[in-house]
DNA sequence: AGGAATTTGTGCGTATGTATC
DNA sequence: AGATACATACGCACAAATTCC
């Protein structure tokens, strides 16, 4: 594992294992081999491994244990993002899954905060689900500078999950701003809640590995039916 | 720097220079010495230091950079967790105050999630500020087993500043809910919306060095001066 | 402008402590 | 109790970014 091209040596490993993660090469349970081992496989130091091992940990796809091993935790599939921000119901849980309503390329609205560098996006509209009940609706910008062409079909449950497999996007800071808005006019009938109602609006904008804005969306909850959480530390 | 009770000595380092930030000794934006000469002074490794910096930045209370220095960054006061989750004007920056506005030692409601060991509870009440605005109000429960008593006259404006220097609590980790309420019917005139008026809810649980959850609160927002933040890595 | 000095970042190897099996 | 495996700590060498002259 020599130093090819720029990033440092902790961090092609670390994006090593979270693609075989995302590759199911490495499965949920699965124990690494020691890390001497596999230093010595790797051809790198200890430290060195230490360090990416930490990194995963960080994200939430690596749960290390002294004595023990270290062990692949990739539950909720690998999207690490979601282990900090998540919806859940009111009771706590619920298995989340999306819904594509609508994918289309056009021009960025005028409301939309700066971001990226296409004059076009990608405008993705989801119904997000918790053990089945209709929880949210979802409304995502992707830069078109990553791809040309998005058809729905293609689209995985988790778009993080996407991103990184088909366009080599991955998201390493998010930032949301929660505030009241009102139910889009698109929402469809299966969302409880009726356009113009109002609801809590979380409005995210998430930066790639080269530190530029992406993504920017906008979801509006069902209160009754979910909570927004983010965790700390 | 002796290894002599139980804590590593990177994390004895990291909290001492939390207490000096605490205490004023380091204040926002100062220098820190170069890595090699704080070593040689505190008497340990360079990659010891190096650990605990690195917890202090993960902390969001101190700035790396490279082939510049180590700088501390405590703008919005010590509180480490509003640097993750903060309120903010909607058009972002806003300075955060607190007003108490009664603090009360009562049983705990029923209506409040089980957490500490006592049965009774710190109930604190305040008005929080952006840029001296009205921004949220906020009721906050600290199990009684903390504190005897306490009195509105002794709390700084930041709880989390006051817990640590008073009572020696540290908040290690908080969860935080977001979903939609009612403005409580003891929310001051100052604070514009009315109570029964809807506006988002934060409920907050904030665990203590000890793992249990010592404090749980929660927060109503005028959605129309401010944003609740919450930012991921 | 540009090069030297300074300072943090990365990587290696090793020794010892501590938790788990 | 012994073996295994991760955690902590040390020290050194070189790379990369910044600062200073």
């Amino acid at each position: 594992m020599p130093r090819t091209g720029s990033l440092p040596i902790y961090q092609q490993i670390s994006e090593l294992i979270v693609r075989d993660v995302a590759s199911g090469r490495l499965a949920d349970g699965m124990k690494l081999a020691p890390e001497r081992e596999m230093a010595a496989e790797l051809g790198i130091a200890v430290g060195t491994l230490r360090k990416a091992l930490a990194d995963l940990e960080e994200k939430g796809i690596l749960e290390r244990v002294q004595g023990s091993g270290n062990y692949i935790r990739a539950k909720a599939d690998v999207d690490s993002l979601y282990a900090f921000f998540r919806l859940e119901r009111p009771e706590g849980g619920g298995l989340p899954t999306a819904e594509v309503l609508s994918v289309t390329r056009m021009e960025k609205p005028a409301d939309l905060p700066a971001f990226g560098t296409s004059p076009e996006a990608h405008r993705i509209r989801r119904l997000r689900r918790l053990s089945g009940e209709p929880a949210a609706v979802e409304e995502i910008w992707l830069d078109a500078s990553y791809a040309t062409r998005i058809t729905a079909e293609e689209l995985s449950e988790s778009l993080y999950l996407y991103y990184r497999r088909t366009l080599g996007l991955w998201v390493q800071r998010a930032e949301d701003r929660i505030g009241l808005g009102e139910v889009p006019d698109w929402a469809p009938a299966a969302f409880g809640p009726r356009p113009g109602a109002a609801a809590p609006v979380i409005e995210r904008q998430s930066r790639a590995q080269d530190g530029r804005v992406a993504e920017v969306s906008r979801s509006w909850f069902d209160w009754e039916k979910a909570r927004y959480v983010a965790r700390l530390k």
